[in-house]
RNA sequence: GCCGCCUUAGCUCAGUAGGUUAGAGCGCUAGAUUGUGGAUCUAGAGGUCCCCCGUUCGAGCCGGGGAGGCGGUA
């Protein structure tokens, strides 16, 4: 068994291209991770998944310490062998989720009370509370918890947030503890602040952790200024460990962050988009709703090989997505999350043979050309 | 044959003492969606208010006649 940890095989500009080894098996950088939430990436069976070229998926603390319970997935075996897929997942520490998805909540340095979303009853998360639900389902790297702030934010606020996030980020180390197999992974905060990107990055880099993610973006930015605070936040973080980026993004939002040195991310744009109507390809966004496919015998995209494109016309899917049939979301599903694997192939690709501003301009002319005319 | 009820957007239906530009839901045409509520939100198009005549300053609404539909009855 290979030792768990990160291998740098090449780099390109501030791009870079290399191999994590876990007990679960490598996982390629730069890797998107699709997002199986609630202990399936919807509308996918684990095979399928894989045969996209994903080598981890993400779970998530929150969802799951609600329903089925974390204590349940451990006494069934665990995460992996509950939803049957054997490579490694990564989970989220359920900060985020509280954040967004559950409606009364309050914050304090202890942690997080809030209300399910499902049913409204009443739970607590803490970093140490995190790090026990995150070990009970057999997570192969763990993310601290952490608060995140919706942006824009005001300095003071964004101050405050990181600082109480540095200091979770440290009780969830110690509540880690010494796991060997399975990573740690730390949170940067800070908004779009340089300065408290570089405090957030060095509370964590003394801190110690397995990888480092950056946090807080994509959070209603927009993509200029999360590419400005790209232009800094990786760079401040440790070069020889795993850069992630938290919940990005779209296609060309990928791009742009490996390009600015980020070797991780997850979006669950790909699988969302999927189930209501919206492909993406080489072309751009791809409406499926839009009555324009309705006669159209063409594939979505010729060039693609996944079975969406090898064997239905766009006006299948089109019709499918229309009678919301449950074929509609598989199809789409599976094709975006293989054209997301297909440009991670290609951007690992370029990066090792160190050609990868001509992939990326070719990525973009692509993109302007536009899709197909309609019929 | 007679009696009653009904006819308003593609569909199902609201509607007001008779008063600007007649509404809703669904559907339709588009848009949004970034550490997943198979969710949600936003915008737009669309009308001979069954037809004709009358009353009125003004009729989807009131009166008369007609057409069509549903139910009851002989």
């Amino acid at each position: 068994m290979a030792q768990t940890g990160f291998r740098r095989l090449a780099q390109d500009g501030a791009a870079r291209t290399g191999v994590i080894d876990t007990p679960r098996g490598q996982i390629r950088t730069p890797a998107f991770m699709p997002v199986g939430t609630a202990a399936t990436v919807k509308a996918m069976l684990p095979e399928s998944v894989a045969a996209t070229g994903a080598d981890i998926l993400l779970g998530n603390t929150y969802h799951l310490m609600l329903r089925p319970t974390a204590e349940r997935i451990d006494r069934l075996g665990g995460l992996h062998r509950f939803m049957n897929w054997d490579k490694p997942i990564l989970t989220d520490s359920g900060g985020f989720q509280v954040m967004s998805l559950s409606g009364l909540r309050k914050l304090t340095e202890k942690g997080v009370t809030f209300k399910s979303h499902i049913d409204g009853s009443k739970h607590e998360l803490t970093p140490e509370r995190s790090m026990e639900i995150q070990r009970l389902l057999g997570s192969d790297i763990v993310m601290c918890f952490d608060e995140c702030p919706a942006l824009p934010a005001d300095r003071k606020r964004l101050t405050e947030s990181m600082r109480l996030s540095m200091r979770w980020a440290e009780r969830s180390r110690e509540a880690f503890g010494d796991r060997p197999g399975h990573m740690l992974f730390g949170i940067q905060q800070g908004g779009l602040e340089e300065d408290l990107r570089a405090e957030s990055a060095e509370a964590l880099t003394r801190i110690g952790f397995d990888g480092y993610a950056v946090g807080g973006l994509a959070v209603g930015e927009g993509q200029e200024a999360m590419f400005g605070c790209l232009d800094f936040a990786p760079a401040q973080l440790p070069e020889d460990k795993p850069r992630y980026l938290m919940g990005v993004g779209k296609p060309d939002d990928i791009v742009g962050a490996v390009k600015r040195g980020i070797d991780m991310m997850d979006c669950v744009l790909p699988s969302r988009s999927g189930r209501t109507g919206q492909a993406w390809t080489r072309r751009g966004q791809v409406n499926l709703k839009n009555a324009r496919h309705a006669d159209d015998p063409r594939p979505l995209d010729e060039n693609c090989t996944c079975p969406a494109c090898r064997s239905y016309s766009r006006a299948y899917l089109h019709h499918v997505y229309r009678a919301q049939e449950m074929i509609s979301g598989m199809l789409l599903t599976w094709h975006n999350l293989h054209y997301y694997q297909q440009i991670m192939q290609e951007m690992r690709a370029a990066i090792a043979e160190g050609r990868f501003a001509a992939w990326e301009a070719a990525f973009h002319a692509q993109r302007a050309e536009g899709d197909i005319e309609p019929l």
